[in-house]
RNA sequence: CGGGAUGUGGCUCAGCCUGGUAGAGCACUGCGUUCGGGACGCAGGGGUCGGAGGUUCAAAUCCUCUCAUCCCGACCA
């Protein structure tokens, strides 16, 4: 592509909505421009990045024998009914009626409508196992989209679907994806770990996380130093170690109610009492489909709220206003306590090992010290409730573990029974009985890949492109666009390229040597040829990877060695 | 949905507090000079100051409402 023809509007200053590198380096490099919040239009420039993950994604999905396919987009009410899921998705489903005033929704994902294809396709176990895919632009209507394609509403999604004949044939499906995914995050060049998920409104019991490892990234993980064990941080556990607990005799003073004006927070009580925040015990209220509950945790400790609902078997969750906890069950936030509640309380299995500990009176004003789980708690109920922390130990081997940040780029569960139940899809087996199709549901995120990409390999100059997903393997600069011979030399250059298959950038602007440089830089192509008038007298051309400081120079009447280079590169992003 | 902030040429922002002629840089057009790391000069084009209402002789500026966007917490590829 001749970059004076190409529709490449590359951005000197920032905009302002941009947060994160990927973001304004895919803005800055002409990849999107945003329409609306978290809205965007590719650009041909970020358009054949998109393209090259997708390829990528097409060959080891077909590999892996799953085949493509293409749903529709627009979903009727009737199917998310019949799942169950239409009241259920909650607001991020974006519903709208046609001129019927037939209720649709823009599919966000796609198991209603693949499961009601298969079930009027499938009757036999003789067509299974069967695995389906297709690359296609969902909605999800998120409350807060942000970081550009990192997190958009529209988005472009690779999802497939497996259905197998028993939920041993789903587990290899499931492997089978597992090693596809594997090989695609490799191939496009991404520093990645496959981590255990909660499966979250997708249902299932069974799932993992590819996560890109990034600073930037939304997501925590954690994973072990020694073993394989890695884990989103909403579901990471750690080995549970147990304290002494100091000995509380039975005849030491029962808990005693102190006045403890404007002290609501952990910190505040604890600087209060003058003991250490670990003595506190947090209580805090939460709502579920199945009414109000309190947790307690140690006051150094985090409330991980999934697994609070795991421990519910709740539908939903969340924090309930202040205020409503006042009106509804009468206590006062801030000064909640386990003592004496009358709903149920969850308490976090490091409680017990607190020893004496100071917990809210569930009086606006007043603590309780001198408290102890033995003596005092009524319920000896315990369960993990708390965030795992760097250092904690590996629940399988018992190292340290480590968290990182990351994102989460590609996702895949296995299902079960849970649609083609709901769905009534099923088959005849062997012996003539029917059965339910067990399934499995696997996604990328195609842009977030690209987004991802750029946020691992990138610096302060731009974009550094990995040679798989790339959109040109190469830049060609022409720094003396007067000079006749240097110009009919890159043309000449620029033929061979496109003769060989090898996408290339030539750079044929009128335009300063520097902004020349400084455009190479920012769009990240792998490679960058650059040929001047000195150089052509000098007969050599010079040539420099975007990933190191240093450039070597080919002589210009024996270029075996540039395309050799350029095998090179293409090997290495294929070998897996 | 809560909490905070911002809306002024395509982009980044100043002007608002203290009402009175809409500005700068980048980008764009033309001409000239320049030409190996985002050049310079001259001349241009482009803005209902997010929208509606109000106060006022006079509103980008003050008030009310509204819409949009961004940032911090619950959703997810």
């Amino acid at each position: 592509m001749r970059f004076s023809r190409m529709h490449l509007p590359t951005l000197k200053e920032v905009p302002a909505e941009a947060e994160v590198a990927s973001h304004r380096l895919m803005l800055r490099a002409g990849m999107i421009r945003r329409l609306a919040a978290g809205i965007y239009s590719y650009l041909p420039f970020g358009l054949l990045a998109l393209r090259n993950v997708e390829e990528i994604v097409r060959q080891e999905m077909n590999r892996a024998g799953a085949q493509e396919v293409l749903l529709p987009a627009v979903q009727p009410a009737e199917l998310w009914q019949e799942s169950e899921r239409w009241d259920f998705y909650g607001k991020e489903l974006l519903r709208f009626k046609d001129r019927h005033q037939r209720d649709f929704c823009f599919g966000p994902t796609h198991e209603e409508v693949i499961t009601d294809l298969i079930r009027h396709e499938v009757r036999s176990y003789r067509q299974l196992p069967l695995n389906l895919y297709q690359i296609q632009t969902k909605f999800r209507d998120e409350i807060r989209p942000r970081f550009g394609l990192m997190r958009g509403r529209e988005f472009i999604m690779k999802d497939g679907y497996s259905f197998d004949v028993d939920d041993a044939a789903a587990t290899i499906s499931y492997q089978s994806m597992r090693a596809a995914y594997g090989r695609i995050f490799s191939r496009c060049g991404l520093d990645f770990r496959a981590v255990e998920a909660d499966s979250g409104a997708i249902g299932g019991n069974f799932s993992h996380e590819f996560v890109v490892l990034a600073d930037s990234g939304e997501d925590a993980i954690a994973s072990c130093e020694k073993c394989d064990y890695a884990a989103n941080i909403e579901k990471a556990q750690s080995k549970f170690v147990e304290t002494a607990v100091p000995e509380v005799k039975s005849d030491s003073a029962a808990a005693e109610t102190v006045a403890t004006p404007d002290c609501q927070s952990v910190d505040e009580v604890a600087a209060f009492f003058k003991v250490s925040p670990a003595k506190i015990a947090k209580s805090m209220i939460f709502e579920s489909d199945l009414g109000f509950c309190m947790v307690v945790v140690p006051g150094d400790r985090e409330v991980n709220e999934f697994k609070v609902k795991a421990e519910l078997k709740a539908n939903w969750l969340e924090i309930p206003a202040p205020g409503r906890v006042a009106d509804e069950l009468g206590l006062p936030v801030g000064y909640l306590g386990p003592l004496g509640v009358d709903i149920p309380v969850l308490v976090d299995r490091e409680v017990p090992q607190m020893g004496v500990m100071v917990c809210g009176a569930n009086r606006a004003g007043y603590h309780l010290k001198g408290v102890c789980w033995e003596r005092d708690f009524s319920s000896k109920e315990i369960a993990d409730l708390v965030v795992v922390n760097a250092g904690e130990l590996c629940p399988r081997c018992g190292a340290a573990l480590q968290i990182d940040r990351g994102i989460e780029v590609g996702h895949i569960f296995k299902l079960g029974t849970k649609y083609s139940e709901k769905l009534n899809a099923t088959f005849l087996d062997q012996d003539g009985k029917e059965k339910e199709l067990v399934m499995g549901c696997y996604g990328i995120g195609v842009g977030r890949t690209v987004a991802a990409a750029i946020e691992q390999n990138h610096d302060e100059n731009g974009i550094k492109f990995p040679y798989a997903i790339a959109p040109f393997k190469a830049a060609l600069l022409n720094l003396d666009m007067k000079s006749e011979e240097v110009t009919a030399f890159c043309e000449k250059l620029y033929q061979e390229f496109l003769e060989r298959g090898i996408a290339v950038l030539y750079d044929d602007r009128n335009e300063r040597p520097g902004v020349k440089f400084k455009d190479a830089d920012l769009l990240g192509m792998p490679v960058r040829l650059t040929l001047g008038r000195k150089g052509f007298k000098r007969g050599i051309i010079e040539v420099k990877l975007r990933d190191s400081s240093t450039s070597q120079e080919f002589p210009l009447d024996d270029l075996e060695p540039l395309w050799s280079l350029f095998s090179e590169l293409q090997a290495d992003d294929t070998r897996i």
